[in-house]
DNA sequence: GGCACTATACGCCAATGGCGTCCGAAACTC
DNA sequence: GAGTTTCGGACGCCATTGGCGTATAGTGCC
């Protein structure tokens, strides 16, 4: 099957574990609209360093999100979801000098 | 000249007053990098309230960001700048049901 | 005049952003 | 096997912002 097909197979787990729900030190949190950012992230392969680089999210604040400690407010919200649907559009944008 | 011109013309006087800096109370208010969400909208000719509906973000905090009240922080800035460079994808993706 | 829309100004509080550190797992190099 | 690097989870801390509210003022339309 080759690494690159084993890493998809376990990143698609891992999100759909994610979606799922995580578990804190024994407890289930159920989050209610936990927002894809590791599904999205992970679709597009990419660590959390160049993720956050990519799209000008402090990495701090990326892994706040992806560990469920804080919730992306409104616009971050937006902005989510504005690169889940136009990622490379919106990488081009915000990159670019 | 009609009304669309005239407006037009305000609505440049308003932005690059508001670049240059804001009079509050007296005191003029010089903001390092104050990024240009007004000038964006208005350069899209849409109100506040529109703006901040096709783009999901909240109208109070578009206006604190308008304002200078508050400043828009990182992933929000990133948000802005997508927003600048690609404004009808971006409506788009972020209405799109 | 009265109505609707638009935008400025600002008080308030809980919540997040953004920084930091520490730790463990996995993968590569020597 | 030991050492190194990359990756990510966990969490402490505090200033700042988000998001809500209300009040005021200016404009254009009926």
């Amino acid at each position: 099957m080759g690494r690159f097909g084993k890493e998809l197979i376990e990143s698609m787990q891992q999100a759909a574990k994610h979606a799922a729900g995580r578990k804190v030190r024994g407890l289930r949190v159920s989050r209610v609209e936990l927002p894809d950012v590791k599904a999205i992230r992970l679709s597009l392969r990419m660590s959390q360093h160049h993720f956050a680089a990519a799209y000008r999210i402090p990495l701090s604040t990326l892994k706040n999100w992806e560990q469920g400690r804080r919730m992306p407010d409104a616009p971050a919200l937006a902005y989510l979801l504005a690169i889940k649907r136009r990622p490379k559009e919106i990488m081009e944008a915000v990159t670019r000098p």
